[in-house]
RNA sequence: GGGCGUAUGGCUCAGUUGGUUAGAGCGCUGCCUUCACACGGCAGAGGUCACAGGUUCGAAUCCUGUUACGCCCACCA
């Protein structure tokens, strides 16, 4: 093709000009009929719309879009869909801050309803479930589109034609079809048991998403009495307001102090409920007073203990984190009672200090309370802690109560290569260190159904034990506008009728299907079969405990494989002072402002520099650096392309440029390697620090010899060795900057550089000496150091290089004297065999001007 | 308590199977308007490779231990 090659080349505009031919010639549009064989499939992390994207993002997805444009470049057929997650908890809370609102399912659905005007945080509008669920479809829409679009601006090369929302029919029926499915096999269930519970958001949550917090706290002392009048038994709790709630004792079971106690009944004061003295190896002597009070519940060793010892539930808490308003009736006597009135109804805090008060009162309390910091569990996404309350909840099966099944998660986990290696660690440990099943149900309202009804019995109670289910080709259903199968609606909540399960399904329960969603699993076989189990799962380490094992269990459970062969895990962006950056900094950075700043491709440089699994500096600095490689490449490029054109046939004959050749080669195959072993990182190193002596020797060696100075052959080769060249970089770069790339390679190439075949040695020139170019740059660059110590342009003539060097190094070095002396504005070159050990030296007379 | 990772010039990082005087970029200093690039180029200064032992002809690299920082898991009366 003709060569069309600016004057003035410019970053300016190719952006959005390039983004728009990339869409309208569907450069990265999946090809539906490639085999499995021939197929790349990337498990696209579907990012939280509901929040907005930062820096970490641009981040990660860089990574996964290098690794995906160098498979396509390969010859693979990538499938690159992007997902929305738009369900669960974050979207809601979006929703009530967005538009001032909370959902109410006792308020009947109005169809002409309209969200407030103005949005008023403090007292915000209570609306009907339905109305709700409106507004978070309307938001997340709105929000999608931002997101696509930073996307697109971003370069992402992937299938804007597949795209899935985890909110979207197909990940309903997914959801549900799968749940169904292992509702079937036994693989879920569901079960009335103590649950951790988030009083905020009113909802249960499960053991991935807590997260301890440092919260002040106080060890609070006092006496149990026994039944034989002896002194009292005396215990230390951080949870004096769950006094109420106590229901034994337990020690070591060799303490020697508290041994001759166990089995005697003691009463607890205040409330003056008999409880026995147990003893349990999970009790440790050198806690407190080495003897524990257990209640239902005040953290999940308490569950143990309730369970294993068989106690009785005596629940004070009621789910809105108060406790109960009446007197529960485990408390019997007048002054027993007496005492709980003074707490009853409270909050957690209010009632510790009340009992604390009343404790003080009745001389109970031993000593002051004594100060301490302690970890505290809270959901990760709330600020109050966490609380134990029993609930009927859905779980599925995760190895937490079956050493057998956590040995086949763990053995899937050895099925997945990780990159890098040593993340396979934190998905060991997590599996080992399972205490429970997995809790996917939420008692929230925009989420996924469960596709369940239960029938009320004649006397209005709910039979759960017995739920209804829809046939699979009937999903996905609302259970709480859809009806079952065999009754009408009028039926619904009534005796002799059904009802429906309240709760959705938490968002993870979705996002573990992803490969199921984006691939088409049941609904689009064919494409089921050329995609998955996918190659790629790209995430950040801080989901693996979550998304990347929820997608194991999964797919474990239905395909009986992992869901992919490889695990690309991302480190996160730290702050200049090395902490993980905060939302706050990160929001004041916004992608966008970063894009518009340091162009795309300088953005994509510093992301890519990232390597994998590493946390990275947030460094505007390295996108300046970026940037400025991507104008290197433009200016090169064109000053390259207007030296003149190859003849053609011309191969590449000059010793100095087989040199470049075989170093060009070897740049080949390390890049390749690198990004084989996804460590693209390594491979924009090797590429870009070749191009930089690329045009700071090679093009400076041969400018003249390419004009024609030095006859029509050496300009041919010279010619046609940098048309190779130029071509084997573009293409190497081009995973990675993108766009300048695309620009150049317009220039004078027909079709997408992106869809142009990765380099390969096959095309290279390989018998080159290596030693030629090695040689002669240092000795260009001793010529350029003695012009620019004497303070002289570098076009200053030089009367005489004296080069003393090993005679083999002297010898390539003669094969390059023709490029060297008119690089170097020489005169002459003289040689001297160096001797012995010696060190190479240069000596450079320069000339009068 | 168990585990993982990191430690290289002021800053950000390379250094892949141990091999000659440890590299790059940024920043700093100096020079050059050179016919691709002045938002450019060329060059200079700057490091006892966290510390202590060990293996070796030879260690930033391998082994042992220590320290610091970060993270994961467990515990949390």
């Amino acid at each position: 093709m003709t060569r069309s090659v600016p004057d003035k080349p410019s970053l300016d505009g190719i952006e959005e000009a390039l983004a728009a031919r990339w869409e309208a010639e569907g450069t990265y549009a999946f090809d539906r009929g490639a085999e499995r064989a021939e197929v790349y499939s990337i498990d696209t992390p579907p990012p939280t719309v509901s929040g907005s994207l930062h820096v970490g993002h641009v981040f990660s997805y860089t990574h996964t879009d290098a690794v995906a444009r160098y498979q396509r470049m390969r010859g693979k057929t990538v499938f690159y869909p992007m997902g929305w997650d738009d369900n669960g908890l974050p979207t809601e809370r979006r929703v009530e801050n967005h538009f001032g609102v909370r959902c109410d399912p006792n308020v009947p659905y109005d169809p002409g309803f309209a969200p407030p005007a103005k949005p008023d945080d403090k007292r915000k509008v209570a609306i009907s479930r339905r109305s709700f669920v409106e507004l978070c479809q309307q938001l997340t829409v709105e929000d999608e589109k931002v997101f696509e679009s930073l996307w697109r601006r971003l370069g992402l090369s992937v299938d804007w034609a597949m795209t899935y929302a985890t909110i979207g029919e197909t990940a309903r029926r997914a959801s549900q079809r799968m749940f169904l499915r292992n509702l079937a096999r036994g693989e879920a269930y569901s079960a009335e048991a103590p649950t951790i519970w988030d009083v905020t958001f009113q909802t249960a949550v499960a053991q991935a998403e807590l997260e301890d917090r440092e919260r002040p706290g106080a060890y609070h002392r006092f006496g149990f009495a026994r039944a034989d009048g002896q002194g009292a038994v005396e215990i230390e709790t951080t949870r004096p307001e769950l006094l109420a709630a106590c229901c034994a004792l337990v020690a070591h079971p060799d303490d020697e102090r508290y041994k001759p106690l166990f089995g005697t009944i003691v009463t607890t004061p205040l409330f003056e409920v008999e409880v026995p003295v147990l003893a349990h190896e999970l009790a440790q002597p050198d806690k407190g007073s080495g003897i524990a009070m257990i209640c239902t519940f005040g953290d999940t060793t308490d569950v143990t203990w309730w369970r294993e010892l068989q106690l009785p539930t005596r629940s004070i808490l009621e789910r809105n984190g108060r406790t109960k308003a009446d007197c529960p009736e485990w408390i019997t006597t007048g002054a027993g009672r007496a005492a709980y009135e003074r707490l009853a109804g409270k909050t957690v805090f209010s009632a510790q200090a009340a009992v604390v008060e009343h404790l003080r009162e009745t001389g109970a309390l031993i000593g002051e309370p004594r100060a301490i910091t302690h970890p505290v569990k809270f959901y990760e996404k709330g600020d109050r802690p966490l609380e134990i309350v029993t609930s009927r909840q859905w779980y599925i099966r995760n190895g937490g109560r079956d050493a057998e099944l956590r040995a086949a998660l763990a053995a899937r986990g050895a099925e997945v290569d990780w990159h890098p290696p040593f993340m396979r660690h934190r998905y060991e440990s997590w599996v080992q260190g399972l205490n429970g099943d997995w809790l996917i149900s939420r008692q929230r309202y925009f989420g996924i159904p469960f596709p369940v009804w239960y029938p009320v019995e004649a006397d209005g109670t709910v039979a759960n034990d017995r739920p209804i289910l829809p046939p699979e080709d009937a999903l996905p259903i609302d259970p709480s506008s859809d009806c079952p199968p065999g009754y009408d609606e009028a039926q619904r909540g009534q005796p002799g009728g059904f009802v429906a399960d309240p709760d959705v399904m938490d968002t993870w329960a979705t996002s573990s299907l992803s490969p199921q969603i984006a691939c088409g699993w049941e609904d689009d076989p064919d494409l089921f079969a050329r995609t998955f189990p996918m190659d790629l799962r790209p995430q950040g380490h801080d989901i693996i405990r979550t998304w990347l094992f929820s997608t194991m269990v999964r797919s474990h459970f239905e395909h009986g494989v992992a869901p992919w062969r490889n695990a690309g895990i991302s480190g996160w962006i730290l702050d200049p002072d090395r902490k993980k950056m905060s939302k706050s900094k990160g929001n004041v950075v916004t992608p966008l402002g970063l894009l518009e700043e340091h162009g795309t491709d300088g953005v994509r440089y510093w992301a890519a520099s990232g390597r994998p699994g590493t946390d990275t500096a947030f460094d505007p600095n390295q996108m300046n650096v970026g940037r400025r490689l991507a104008k290197k490449l433009l200016n090169a490029s064109r000053f390259a392309l207007n030296l003149g054109e190859a003849p053609p046939g011309a191969v590449p004959t000059a010793a100095v440029d087989l040199s470049l050749l075989a170093a060009l080669a070897r740049l080949v195959t390390e890049a390749t390697n690198a990004f084989e072993s996804y460590d693209y990182a390594r491979a924009l190193e090797r590429t870009e620090s070749f191009f930089w002596s690329f045009c700071d020797d090679h093009l400076e060696l041969v400018k003249q010899r390419s004009y024609g100075d030095g006859g029509d052959e050496g300009a041919a080769s010279a010619r046609a060795t940098l048309e190779l060249t130029l071509s084997v970089l573009q293409r190497l770069f081009a995973p990675f900057l993108c766009f300048v790339t695309e620009e150049v390679w317009s220039w004078w190439q027909e079709g997408s550089i992106h869809r142009a075949a990765w380099p390969s040695v096959a095309e290279i020139p390989g018998d080159g000496d290596p030693l030629v170019a090695a040689v002669a740059a240092p000795a260009l660059a001793a010529v350029r150091r003695a012009k620019s110590e004497q303070k002289r342009s570098l076009l200053w003539p030089v009367e005489r290089l004296v080069v003393t060097e090993k005679p083999e190094r002297l010898a390539a070095l003669r094969l390059a004297e023709g490029d060297l002396i008119a690089a170097g504005t020489l005169a002459a070159i003289e040689y001297v065999e160096l001797t012995g050990d010696g060190v190479a030296t240069y000596d450079v007379t320069l000339g009068p001007a």
